[in-house]
RNA sequence: GACUUGGUAGCUCAGCUGGAUAGAGCAACUGCCUUCUAAGCAGUAGGUCACAGGUUCGAAUCCUGUCCAGGUCACCA
């Protein structure tokens, strides 16, 4: 929004002048007005009052500062309402014209190596709705950073080995009966997830069985048959046992395959893809480097450990007195490889906010070991999604909103919406299958990321993802309204816009200001990590272009400059809605 | 216990670097398609912004305390 900056820039200078005391465009607090309809922007001047400054003078400040590019100014209290003449509304339509650039020619362009973690599955089950929320969060911000300049890659971590995967595992051994997904006809990693959910009820009712019989509770879990089977699993897998390596192989190669399935219906893919198995045993070079460095230290007991109570934080052990490593020295090998791999300046985790402790220890550790990135570690941290009474969706217990199926449910509703839809009535079932493919991951997309990332998302299995009203629908929507006018009047040579006429409808001037604050918006988007500020800019923004396309007569407009103005607006909002989309990484439809 | 995040309409959420009458969507009700896509638009109704103090011209917003809910504080991942 540049040229708001010059009007506070402006307005500064003059009053400087005005009054003798120094100004600068940040004390002036100038921006769009919402609050009625007749102004466009209000100056909220009540701490310059107490400087003995005169509404008066505040009232001409405006009026000399920005000349014609005003109409009027009214003062009440301490609000300068102020109405743009044309003049003053083609100087923000100029704005326009530089934001709607590609990529990397923003104002505030970065440039920075950016590597972005996110997903982290867990090789025993399907992804669920929580995953969703994560990849949603996730690809918006890869979106937004890489539109600002930024070269991001995105990787993704399989939590590939342990004692969960061996439970999966030994619940084959017990009931699988040499059946497969194919001889079941399931989707293969729901199968492996299906037979992690038996082996937790049996697990439970085990646990109880040994509870009632005197065993502690705390104890009970680990005298299962079960958990000594998938602990010995568990060994054997550590020691290469052939038998046992091939049953694991067979259960992540199910996983893979129906995993890949659901990424490509999410359309997404990872640029590297990194294996605990094949890390795990790493970090012993690392807990060495931190001693020599004399930031760890060898306790007693042969562990090594490293002091952050400077820090607020605890005393975090490094590497057991066994010599095994773990998950905080997993993930500072898995940094230092992947430091090698990209040598990026920048490492965003997308991971859940039960693990914000983790990260900040982790960011700790690797300041201390003057890895250059650690500065520039952030944690994107995001809420859980729970059920409708605040329950926790649980994997174990098979209660977790699988992603496949909330998909294939919202696909089926806009297919229903598609298909009752008079204007689709020529389109063939492929095509109607397409808009609802887009419509429903365009939803979800947004009911993920409209809501601010540290906020719980409440989602009730029962009912399913909107698609009409503050929706990813609505939104497509809108631009496909656009679109469809673009393609049916052709839009003429630019002219001048600066004649007042046609700006008489609020519409119109809300559209065009709402339009200039996209670079604001973006910036504070990756500047906070947090993408719901860019889905509830484009939220209104097609709300507001709903609003004009109502009110705003382009085909049968009466006057020619009237008729090229609303085209021009129409394409900018076009341009503007996609740059949007992309940023969310919500795909476009073409018809609807 | 300590730290941390939330509590705004029946439901789901915006608004939080203090500003004018607290906004959307869903659900309910009423209008608007011979007019560029009605998956839309316009309207009605719905609020003690958890509670109590404080700061000031002004508080949903800032401070303190209380209550409620989530999360974390492992030689688990």
């Amino acid at each position: 929004m540049f040229f708001l900056t010059e009007f506070k820039q402006a307005i500064a200078t003059t009053l400087s002048q005005k009054t003798q005391i120094e100004f600068q465009a940040l004390d002036i607090s100038l921006n769009t007005s919402d609050k009625f309809q007749t102004f466009d922007l209000t100056w909220t001047a009540f701490a310059l009052l107490k400087h003995k400054i005169t509404l008066e003078t505040l009232n001409e400040t405006v009026k000399e500062a920005l000349g014609d590019s005003i109409d009027s100014v009214e003062a009440i209290k301490g609000f300068l309402n102020i109405k743009l003449s044309a003049k003053g509304m083609s100087r923000a339509l100029d704005d326009l014209e530089t934001i709607s650039l590609t990529e990397k020619s923003i104002s505030f362009s970065q440039n920075r190596k950016i590597l972005l973690e996110y997903c982290g599955p867990n090789t025993n089950k399907p992804l669920h709705i929580g995953h969703l929320r994560n990849i949603f969060l996730a690809r918006s911000l890869s979106h937004c950073l890489r539109f600002s300049g930024n070269e991001v890659h995105e990787v993704t971590i399989f939590n590939d080995r342990g004692i969960a995967i061996c439970k999966s595992m030994v619940a084959y051994h017990l009931f699988g009966n040499g059946q497969t997904p194919e001889s079941l006809d399931i989707k293969p990693d729901k199968y492996v997830g299906d037979l992690y959910v038996k082996i937790s009820q049996t697990l439970k009712e085990q646990t109880q069985v040994l509870i009632q019989q005197g065993v502690s509770p705390k104890e009970a879990e680990d005298q299962t048959p079960i958990m000594k089977l998938a602990r010995e699993f568990l060994l054997k897998w550590e020691d290469g046992d052939k038998v046992i390596k091939a049953l694991w192989e067979q259960m992540n190669h199910w996983f893979y395959s129906g995993f890949d399935k659901t990424l490509e219906t999410l359309e997404i893919d990872f640029e590297r893809k990194y294996y605990e198995s094949q890390i795990y045993l790493q970090g012993k070079d690392i807990a060495q480097e931190g001693l020599n460095k004399g930031v760890f230290d060898q306790n007693e007991d042969g562990s090594i450990s490293i002091d952050l109570t400077e820090e607020g934080l605890d005393i975090k052990t490094i590497l057991r007195k066994d010599g095994t490593s773990l998950y905080i020295t997993q993930d500072m090998a898995l940094a230092q490889n992947r430091f090698e791999d990209f040598a990026m300046d920048t490492l965003i985790y997308v991971v859940g906010e039960e693990q914000e402790y983790h990260f900040k220890v982790l960011k700790h550790i690797l300041l201390k070991l003057d890895y250059p990135f650690a500065p520039n570690i952030y944690h994107l941290s995001y809420g859980l999604v729970v059920g409708s009474d605040g329950s926790k969706f649980k994997s174990r217990e098979g209660t977790a909103v699988d992603a496949d199926d909330i998909i294939d449910s919202v696909v089926e509703q806009a297919y229903l919406q598609a298909k009752s839809t008079e204007k689709n009535a020529s389109l063939s079932e492929n095509e109607l299958r397409t808009i609802a493919n887009q419509v429903a991951l365009a939803s979800i997309k947004f009911m993920m990321l409209k809501v601010y990332a540290k906020k719980k998302i409440v989602f009730d299995p029962k009912e399913t993802v909107d698609i009409h009203g503050d929706t990813g629908g609505f939104i497509l929507y809108s631009l496909v309204r656009a679109k469809s006018i673009l393609a049916k009047n052709e839009l003429a040579v630019i002219t001048d816009f600066a004649v007042s006429e046609l700006y008489e409808l609020s519409e119109v001037r809300a559209l065009v200001l709402h339009m200039t604050s996209f670079e604001e918006i973006l910036f504070k988007t990756i500047s906070e990590h947090n993408p719901s500020e860019m889905a509830l800019y484009s939220l209104n923004l097609a709300k507001l272009f709903n609003k004009f396309y109502q009110v705003y007569p382009i085909r049968d407009n009466s006057s020619e400059i009237g008729r090229n103005f609303g085209l021009y607006l129409v394409s900018r909002y076009v341009l503007m809605m996609e740059k949007c989309l992309y940023c969310l990484d919500i795909k476009p439809a073409e018809r609807m």
